[in-house]
DNA sequence: TGTCCGATATCCT
DNA sequence: GGATATCGGACAT
């Protein structure tokens, strides 16, 4: 068992967005543990990206954990429904932060139902919410990552525009949304 | 493929 | 007090 250790995430995010690609998530409740491998996710990175609740070097109750050192949880409720995961990465003070978009979960029944194609979808699959706030991924004992060895090459990781954010101009063509090529679990190609 | 809209914490004026 | 938000399911077209 090879969990992400904080020096992961405290590196360059745009690095570190790509290389949680095949990465996995897992999520312990009680004695069940969820898995799910991570083919999509998307960078923020402020206080220049618009996009970022950071943007403009704000610091609010709640964007303020994204200031934080690497390797902790941000959370959010978005349009009033559904639960957001991010990760937070970079040195301190440093508000940047990686959204996962979604999780190929592992076992027939969660393969049929895309439970995790989506950022909203894979929170509530996880039961995540806003006690996860802050939850640091290095030490935590009900969510982490692992590396289980699988590779992806560069030329398998595709570059896309991120999503939901038209409000934030030209930041929104930034092309910080990876996703695994051909993977049937990504929320939107 | 497109449009509609839920349901609410947080931010801003 | 008012506007808004890193979505997703439903139903029409």
């Amino acid at each position: 068992m090879k969990r992400l250790k904080r020096s992961f995430f405290v590196r360059p995010t745009l690095k570190v967005a790509r290389e949680l690609l095949g990465k996995f998530l897992v999520r312990k409740i009680k004695k069940e543990k969820l898995l799910g491998k991570i083919v999509e996710t998307e960078a923020y990175i402020g206080p220049e990206d618009k996009a970022s609740h950071a943007s403009g070097g704000r610091i609010t109750k709640r964007c303020q954990i994204v200031y934080s050192n690497g390797g902790r949880v941000y959370i959010y409720l978005c349009y009033g429904i559904h639960w957001m995961l991010n990760i937070v990465t970079a040195p301190k003070d440093k508000p940047e932060c990686v959204l996962i978009r979604a999780l190929e979960s592992l076992g027939k029944e969660e393969k049929l139902k895309k439970i995790a194609s989506g950022p909203g979808k894979l929170c509530n699959w996880l039961n995540l919410d806003k006690s996860f706030y802050g939850e640091d991924l290095a030490k935590s004992k009900r969510i982490w990552l692992e590396d289980k060895g699988v590779k992806i090459k560069k030329s398998q990781i595709i570059s896309a525009e991120r999503i939901g954010i038209d409000y934030a101009g030209a930041w929104a063509n930034r092309l910080w949304r990876f996703y695994i090529k051909d993977n049937n679990f990504v929320s939107r190609k």
